[in-house]
DNA sequence: CTTATAGGTTCCTTTTTAGAACTAACAAAA
DNA sequence: TTTTGTTAGTTCTAAAAAGGAACCTATAAG
């Protein structure tokens, strides 16, 4: 299977992962998050073929995660911005950040904190459901399949 | 770049995306998630080619993210399970998820729910703050140094 | 008139993935 | 006892993607 087939997939997963699921998109981002916005700036950064981010930058504009948005006119400069859709992947580089905390920093801890504006605080994420604001783990949480999607062979668990 | 220098980079994002940021692995964590645990379940499901479904496997495993469990002997058959280590990745599936059902999902809605055992309701996941619990946007957030990290040129924000 | 800057594209090489066939270690059936 | 089937892989070649370097365009500054 190639990635353009990943998105038909009936799995929300499948079809979020045919969008940013390579690690170079979800590096660029992670610098996004961080508030990096130009084309050289990424380069530098993450160390990627200007080829390569070319093309990422121009999936993620496509997919309405990034927009260009002109900093300067003649010559005609444009940088890359999160719109509100790609805004909301920041619980998906959270995610990783903090398990990647967790499990993989050496003896030195995180090398970034995460402090939350409105009380303060350096805080890590925690998943909560949205019905009764506990906790979640993967063995709290039992999978069923859409209303709209019962009887169908595509979707099975 | 290449994948193995990735890890040594001093982003917890950087080195969590060098053990899972690929889509095959994303995908066969999400199998994971809903109960896959043998070579040849994974193989149909995702159509992943033996040969990558093999590597990858290997890695999760190399990385404590899966273990592999004998469930018969003569011949011995072995299956892949999360670790504790592996089950913490549930934020992140379900952040990828949470997405997905909100951004690519056609008129049918989610393919999949997620019922909360505890109290019984469909829920979707939220990310809040650990100290305050309150709902976090990536405009909540500022990201500073971490203190055994001041000083060092290879963290920056 | 040359150099610098930002944001790319093009070209060729190396690495990774796809797709199919083959293997190992047994069990069950003919 | 030979054949067939099952599970979990490995090996091979071709196609696709990524790496790395050079080139391009529009403009400003010196």
């Amino acid at each position: 299977m190639r990635w353009d087939e990943l998105n038909q997939q009936s799995c929300s997963v499948a079809r979020t992962l045919a969008v940013i699921g390579d690690r170079w998109t979800l590096m660029i981002l992670r610098d996004c998050f961080l508030g990096v916005r130009r084309f050289d700036v990424f380069e530098q950064r993450l160390g990627i073929t200007r080829h390569v981010l070319s093309n990422r930058l121009r999936k993620l504009v496509e997919y309405d995660i990034l927009k260009k948005v002109a900093y300067q006119q003649r010559p005609l400069r444009e940088e890359y911005r999160l719109t509100e859709c790609g805004l909301d992947l920041h619980s998906v580089v959270l995610a990783l950040v903090s398990w990647g905390d967790k499990y993989m920093a050496d003896e030195r801890g995180a090398p970034l904190l995460h402090r939350h504006k409105a009380c303060g605080h350096i805080m890590h994420p925690v998943t909560v459901c949205s019905k009764c604001a506990e906790p979640i783990t993967a063995r709290d949480i039992e999978v069923e399949i859409g209303p709209k999607w019962i009887g169908n062979d595509e979707v099975s668990i």
